[in-house]
RNA sequence: GUGGAUGUAGCUCAGUUUGGUUAGAGCGCUGGAUUGUGGUUCCAGAGGUCGCCGGUUCAAGCCCGGUCUUCCACCCCA
């Protein structure tokens, strides 16, 4: 016997309800990322492997889904290189292609590949699913949707504003209230010079992320089991343990990274951001917050990481800027910044917090009533009409029990129903019913689509 | 990748402790009461290889092993 139908771990099928609501949320973006005046581009599903190696830290190349190569991989192979090579490496010989594992990465080599083309600044954004072999858990799958604003070819920090005001407009339209995490990687940079290890920042930012979650104590022995030297903590405790509003801690920064350049460039970017922001103050609560850190390695600049205020999920929007992402593909000294918005954790949040809208775009408004062929000779030209008024509508395709279409109505949500019967021919009209009150009037044609014309 | 839970009708879940004939409920679905009027009510009905594979047993939804799914923690992230 045949299994039952399935889909692989992680991924998912989406219903004509589910598509209205991610409909809304990509809509949403969508229209707020082209009043930015950002320009649509698109990436192949696949990327080879040799683009997306590497990128995103150690971790990341194992949540790569690699693809087999076509054909006769195996004849290509020697038996012994077959039999002694491990696993690991093996992968490499028999595949050279890949799932994308965020649009970043593909941007760069898009800008890269493109540069003739693309008039700088370029302002892109691209809205993709995107693989991971990750564990699933309740917000993370192995196949989503990332979308992606970016501005390449800019150093201005105009640039991160843009995006924080993009992250305020978009959650304001989606009813959501979150947090606007905001860090800089020159800042821990200087850190972590500053505390005599330059060479562990991934290992102490990585630590000093958790100090929320696992407290200081925590954070100090995983310090000191990663082989951190204990002066080093020591030096490092009182930026830890630094408190009180962003001025204070920008403060208590400059006094404390005084011999590190990068990290007072770094702080004066943070500066300079939160002056930008006071000429329009974003509605969300943007926070600089030293522990946001973000394990991909490309980052160099400001970092954003965006949580709902309202519900636990991990972040549902992130990103940051990358001075020199495009040069692994042969592209030097173009600077970009941009974030990446968890569509499919949004939707957890607003479904949860029962935030979708009512009614959505894909629901029909009226339905014909199914009464014979010649009613619906008559009722063809009159759909017509109201299409074209860009009313949505349509008719019970069969004659059957009106029962059954009313019921068909009432499950599909319709509101309006109308009802074409041999008198309503001779006469010239149409009775409609508005479902919810029950109420009927008998309308005209003309008098049918004014009353059901959206509304201007 | 490591550790832990979970899976019974379309959906939400009982039943598993102490193995024992035809596996239940609510909601939903189909038909009727009601041949041009849906939602409410009443009546009737359909729908399950108890995730899958194997083992123990006279006998397995229930016990054992494996596997897959979903979920939780770690890791990491959108």
């Amino acid at each position: 016997m045949a299994d039952k139908p399935s889909i692989p771990k992680g991924t998912r099928d989406f219903t004509p309800l589910e598509m209205a609501r991610r409909m809304h949320i990509f809509d949403t973006i969508r229209t707020i990322f082209k009043i930015h005046g950002f320009l649509p581009i698109e990436t192949p599903a696949m990327e080879n492997l040799s683009s997306l190696m590497g990128k995103y830290g150690e971790e990341g190349d194992k949540l790569l889904f690699k693809i087999l190569n076509s054909g006769d991989f195996k004849g290509k192979l020697t038996d012994r290189e077959l039999t002694d090579t491990p696993a690991g490496r093996l992968g490499s010989m028999i595949s050279e292609k890949g799932l994308r594992y965020d649009l970043t990465v593909p941007f760069a080599r898009f800008v890269v590949q493109h540069r003739n083309e693309i008039i700088f600044p370029f302002k892109r954004y691209q809205i993709q699913p995107v693989w991971r072999a990750d564990r699933p858990q309740r917000g993370r799958y192995r196949e989503f949707y990332q979308c992606d604003v970016d501005v390449i070819g800019s150093n201005s920090l105009l640039n991160e504003l843009e995006l924080i005001q993009i992250i305020d407009e978009v959650f304001a339209a989606l009813g959501l209230k979150v947090v606007i995490k905001l860090n800089n990687r020159k800042v821990l940079a200087g850190i972590v010079k500053m505390i005599g290890e330059p060479e562990r920042m991934t290992d102490i930012t990585v630590a000093i992320d958790k100090l929320e979650k696992i407290g200081m104590e925590k954070v100090k022995a995983e310090l000191e089991q990663k082989g951190l030297k204990p002066e080093a903590i020591e030096k490092l405790e009182p930026v830890l343990k630094m408190m009180g509003t962003t001025e204070e801690k920008l403060d208590f920064l400059e006094k404390f990274l005084k011999g590190s350049e990068t990290g007072l460039n770094g702080l004066a970017e943070v500066r300079k951001l939160f002056v930008y922001m006071e000429a329009d103050l974003p509605g969300a609560a943007v926070e600089f917050d030293l522990t946001l850190a973000r394990g991909l390695n490309y980052y160099t600049g400001s970092i954003f990481e965006v949580k709902s205020a309202e519900m636990e999920i991990g972040s549902i929007c992130g990103g940051g800027r990358y001075d020199d992402l495009t040069g692994i593909f042969g592209l030097e000294g173009v600077s970009g910044v941009g974030i990446s918005f968890g569509a499919d954790r949004i939707y957890d949040v607003l479904l949860q917090l029962e935030r979708f809208p009512e009614r959505s775009e894909l629901d029909t408004t009226l339905l014909f009533v199914n009464f014979g062929e010649q009613e619906v000779q008559h009722i063809i030209p009159i759909l017509g009409r109201l299409r074209e008024s860009g009313i949505t509508s349509e008719i019970y395709p069969d004659q059957v029990k009106m029962k059954k279409q009313m019921n068909y109505a009432n499950s599909r949500k319709i509101p309006y129903v109308a009802l074409v019967g041999e008198q309503e021919v001779k006469d010239g009209v149409v009775t409609l019913k508005e479902m919810e009150s029950g109420n009927q009037e008998q309308l005209t044609p003309a008098q049918l689509v004014e009353k059901l014309s959206p509304a201007k």
